[in-house]
DNA sequence: CAGTGGTCTAGACCACATC
DNA sequence: ATGTGGTCTAGACCACTGA
């Protein structure tokens, strides 16, 4: 069906990037399933070994989850699939920091600042929404969160998240704007809080905070998110394994 | 050859673990070349893409390294291949922190301390080699580094480290010791100095520094090595993709 | 029961390395 | 010229799912 060059790249590597810009039209929405295997063979005319090495390489990369017996189907961030991806701060005693215990501070219009700007790929002064909370464990103040998102990739973001306020953001940005983030790049680094976040996390001013500047990427790689991540030494830590 | 059996578990996955053993027996040391597929699936008994599927799965751990024409190669450190595999930390222009500027300040006898006999498994006051040492970038220093190797498992370190200077310290372990290590994980906080790291560092007592403790793990899955890395704000930062 | 993904085989051609 | 890994095909059997 779609035409392949023979010779350009691997057949199974032409057939993933075609199926990755399907799943981005919409074709299959997160959640939903793929045809078969044999179903899609049929379709580029290929053989089913070469599709399977295509939908390996996309489920690799977690764009799509397998399920023996039942098919392959777009991940989505509903449900209860691998919630805790891109969460890598823990409070001291060892345990995740749950996403049920929110506090949201504000959400208003805003302009993007430079930062940001670079950071989205946007005009700086560019508007959008942004959203400040707390993460809290048994009701202590553990994370503070400023959330950007631009008013081009999310329309109206603003009256929305204060109408429905949603508990997961990345579930929202999937539901609302078909924008599946699958990547987020941090830069981390210590400082001394700022007066606003000692206030609202309830410790002294100066005390070394751990910040984190995220940068959430969706499906098709476009930065969706701008979120800058602090919490105080002592309360929160981040873990990483590379290898 | 070696005796596999039939429902057990995928073929792929028992080759995949016998071959992981045998390199880790020293069959074939790191940097050297393993058997083509075709001779280990006639080791085996077995076709050469079940092989392929064993080696490939080693390929995606780093286990081993592929080259098209020339053949499949036992991962090293040595050479040239992949050197800043483990290391996150960044200077503030943007610049990884290179390792070629290091200046080691002490190398000695040390027991582990609770921490470190946790971590690496072993007993407290375990002996072992404490080394501290300073990454420097154009001559001002950016990482202060603490690490303790065990002496069960890298005997006589201090004075082998003391006589040999080595620059790399991993590739130091593969080399001495033949441990490899693959998986490094790290635990990551804001907190203030310590007056040997500000002293060390050049910046004033109390300033925020952003500390990662680090557990590398050899090939085995065995804690090898425990480390803390310090760098001051303002001058170092961490970076970290997911996804 | 039929359909799915998971595994395994056996063969083929290619581009690239080495000699 | 030969051997290597990289790709592709076509067929097979299995375990699991769901109607």
């Amino acid at each position: 069906m779609g035409v392949l060059k023979p010779t350009a790249k691997p057949l199974y590597r032409q057939v993933k990037q075609d199926l990755v810009k399907r799943v981005l039209a919409g074709e299959w929405k997160p959640g939903h399933i793929l045809p078969s295997e044999f179903k899609l063979a049929d379709q580029y005319g290929l053989s089913q070994g070469t599709i399977r090495k295509a939908i390996e390489a996309m489920a690799q990369e977690g764009l799509v989850t397998r399920q023996a017996g039942k098919g392959t189907f777009v991940t989505s961030h509903e449900g209860d699939y691998r919630p805790f991806r891109f969460h890598q701060f823990y409070s001291q005693d060892g345990k995740r920091i749950a996403t049920d215990e929110t506090r949201t501070i504000s959400v208003r219009a805003h302009q993007a600042d430079e930062t940001i700007a670079k950071a989205l790929r946007i005009e700086p002064d560019a508007p959008g929404t942004e959203i400040v909370r707390l993460r809290l464990g048994n009701g202590i103040p553990l994370l503070y969160e400023r959330i950007f998102l631009s008013e081009e990739l999310c329309p109206a973001a603003q009256a929305i998240i204060e109408n429905e306020k949603p508990v997961s953001l990345y579930l929202f940005l999937e539901r609302q704007y078909n924008l599946l983030i699958t990547r987020v790049q941090e830069q981390l680094q210590a400082r001394s809080a700022t007066f606003e976040e000692a206030k609202l996390l309830d410790i002294d001013g100066g005390t070394p905070v751990l910040e984190a500047e995220r940068i959430a990427h969706s499906l098709g790689g476009e930065p969706v998110e701008w979120r800058v991540i602090t919490g105080p030494s002592k309360r929160t830590h981040y873990r990483n394994i590379i290898g």
